[in-house]
RNA sequence: GCCAACGUAGCUCAGCGGUAGAGCACUUCCUUGGUAAGGAAGAGGUCGUGGGUUCAAUCCCCAUCGUAGGCUCCA
């Protein structure tokens, strides 16, 4: 028999005999990696480990470190899920049962309407423990297209059919562990053997192919692991990130609330959450003065000429809150769902010359935009919300250098903010649907190639979506993500060639001819709204110092220290420290827990032997006491802290 | 908007076909206590809302609003 060379990922080449599989290779190696290994990358294709090799090939064993490996173990649970449904409710169909992020899911249809709750998981879940302990192996077979529908048509799912129509015929195979057998591409692991633990985690509707238009399937959303030990971890890891869900930290730290009769969806923000935003916008406000934006205010409603003007009527006017209409005269207002067109009529009312450019107009901008109800969550999806918005009008010469301006700033505020995990997306219109979009071919062109060489020349960390851009132009978002892993766009840069025409804006060049300015739209917060909840989460509510709503408390030990407690205070607000004074008739011991519950930065205490030496004793929160100081000390280490902001 | 789930005191939650309970918070009193919960008493709810079934509904059914999970959408 022949033999065929195995090249490794770390270049060491390998004799084996013609039909060697990944798991004999990994056999070869260690009896530990044999145990571990899930799949193979054979020449950049990931295999079945125990898919022959027939030629020489550059092979990577895959275990549980490896994304792909992962993604095969969870794709396999994810037939295993199916063998189990199926044993437990014969006649069942099956949609699709991918692999995602943490986990898998997979869309059925159970017979005769019935419906899955989550008190059937249990069951569902021990028999997947139990199909698992058999061991079954994953076998893949080729089949002829005809065979294939013939299968499936006798087995009556018509969703596999239906994925059949788009396949060709030649590359069709099926996976058959047990009794189940399925449509798939593959690859799988080995056998059920390697799948130890399995905890279905919730299920969804979900539309047939993702169209609202077809069937709503019942989702079933799981995770399995190679450990049970790996499946307590994630368990944990879940618990800690919904101690930091900024709905349950905003309830507990009072920053924000909401009401029935107010609305879904319209925050209401409380004194702490005010403060808090306050501080924001001011710190901004400063930034921005330094970076050339002239502040404007604008009305919360604007006409409905004003959105057909700017096309966003067209475009959303269905879709949005209706508009409202005067007694008298019926004219129609809308609330703003967008502050550009009133800035662009800003820069309309008076004669631009090229000398003024550019300019850059902003305002924290409240905006009311109609989400579906299914959509609203906490402060990150709302109905109402503030946009630290500007909007920068300029010579087409500028646009390169005020965008890159436009990311200086926002890696500022991210910067002063702590957060360092974000990518940048780059959101380029959809080649394939050009009609979805306003405007020319060529000023799209030049738009998109403009920002994709900028972010590379910031040395960005980018991916491109194609088919995000806005209507008007393509964009650059700021993703990060939040305590539970889901991403959310924080800050926003957009180009637009679109506006400046709609509203016919003009400057006069150096040549003494009429031109039209290019508009950028930006957000370096996005929403004030959901930075805060994204930033709440990012620090678990322990806010930056320059930030806390409250940062010092005054704790006078006894009610006989009350009136030094209360010079230190006044003394404290002078300096413009923020903080409160505990008078209340409690233990220490009290006052101190409760501020450490309220997340509060310094714990200023004070009894008999501070106010003899006038001094304060400093504690700091989730670090204890950090003994006596002078109350000036603290003061000059305390504005230290927050000087940059 | 759609699918399945939930809605009980300010908060977190228990309960159940015979008109409600705990802990914390709150009020009052006692206590004046040195680095994460001192003690006692009290007050607080038409069980989200509207219908229906029933002798009787917080509990069962329907609708509606809201919340959380997902799908679709997102200027």
């Amino acid at each position: 028999m022949s033999n065929i060379k195995i090249t490794l990922p770390d270049g060491t080449i390998r004799e084996y005999p013609k039909g060697t599989t990944s798991i004999q290779i990994a056999q070869s190696i260690s009896e530990g990696l044999m145990r571990n290994v899930l799949a193979a990358k054979v020449n950049g294709e990931i295999w079945d480990a125990n898919r022959p090799i027939e030629n020489d090939a550059n092979v990577q064993l895959l275990t549980w470190k490896d994304t792909e490996g992962k993604n095969t173990f969870w794709h396999s649970s994810a037939h295993l899920l199916a063998e189990a449904i199926e044993s437990i409710y014969p006649k069942t169909k099956f949609g699709i049962g991918p692999a995602i992020e943490t986990g898998f899911y997979y869309d059925i249809e159970l017979p005769e309407g019935k419906m899955l709750s989550q008190d059937d998981f249990i069951e569902i879940e021990k028999k997947m423990l139990e199909l698992a302990r058999t061991k079954s192996e994953y076998i893949r077979k080729s089949v002829s297209k005809n065979d294939a529908i013939s299968y499936f048509t006798e087995k009556g799912d018509n969703y596999k059919l239906e994925l059949l129509e788009g396949l060709e015929d030649g590359k069709i195979t099926f996976y058959t562990q047990g009794n189940f057998t399925d449509l798939c591409r593959g690859p799988h692991i080995p056998n059920t053997g390697f799948i130890k633990a399995v905890k279905i985690m919730n299920l969804a509707g979900a539309y047939w192919r993702g169209d609202v238009t077809r069937k709503q399937l019942t989702r079933l959303y799981a995770v399995t692991f190679p450990q049970d030990k790996e499946l307590k971890e994630y368990l944990v890891l879940l618990e800690e990130a919904k101690k930091r869900d900024h709905r349950k930290l905003g309830k507990e730290l009072e920053l924000f609330t909401f009401s029935e009769k107010v609305g879904a969806g319209l925050p209401l923000w409380l004194p702490k959450g005010t403060l808090l935003r306050e501080r924001l916008e001011q710190f901004l406000r400063k930034a921005q003065v330094k970076a050339g934006y002239l502040p404007v205010i604008t009305p919360h409603i604007g006409s409905k000429k004003l959105y057909i003007t700017s096309g966003h009527w067209e475009k959303y006017g269905k879709d949005s809150f209706q508009p409202i209409h005067t007694p008298e005269e019926g004219e129609e207002f809308m609330l703003k769902p967008m502050n550009c067109p009133h800035h662009c009529e800003i820069y309309a009312s008076k004669p631009r010359s090229y000398k003024e450019l550019p300019l850059r107009l902003a305002e924290f901008g409240t905006v009311y935009r109609y989400e579906q109800s299914g959509e609203l969550h906490g402060l990150t999806r709302v109905r109402g919300f503030t946009q630290d918005d500007a909007h920068i009008f300029c010579r087409p010469d500028q646009v390169k250098d005020e965008f890159g301006k436009v990311i200086d700033l926002v890696l500022l505020v991210f910067k002063s903010l702590g957060f360092e995990d974000y990518t940048a997306q780059i959101s380029l219109r959809d080649p394939e649907n050009k009609t979805k979009y306003f405007g020319e071919d060529e000023d799209w062109e030049k738009a998109e190639s403009a920002i994709v060489e900028i972010a590379k020349e910031k040395g960005l960390r980018t991916v491109t979506e194609l088919g995000e851009s806005a209507f008007y132009g393509p964009k650059l978002d700021f993703m990060v993500k939040d305590a539970l892993g889901r991403k959310w766009q924080l800050g926003t840069v957009q180009l637009d060639y679109q506006l400046p025409d709609r509203f016919k804006l003009e400057y006069v060049g150096s040549d003494n001819k009429q031109h039209r300015p290019v508009m950028i739209h930006r957000a370096p917060f996005g929403s004030l709204e959901r930075f805060i909840a994204v930033l709440t989460e990012h620090c678990a509510g322990n806010f930056p110092l320059w930030l806390a709503p409250d940062q010092i408390a005054v704790l006078p030990v006894s009610e006989k220290y009350h009136e030094y407690a209360k010079s230190i205070h006044t003394i404290l607000e002078e300096a413009d420290i923020r903080g409160f004074l505990d008078e209340r008739d409690e233990k220490i011991q009290r006052k101190i827990r409760d501020a450490e519950v309220k997340k509060i930065p310094f714990m200023l205490i004070v009894g008999e032997k501070e106010e003899e030496s006038n001094t304060i004793s400093v504690r700091e929160h989730g670090q204890g006491d950090k003994g006596a100081s002078s109350l000036e000390d603290f003061i000059k280490m305390f504005q230290e802290k927050i000087k940059i902001h």
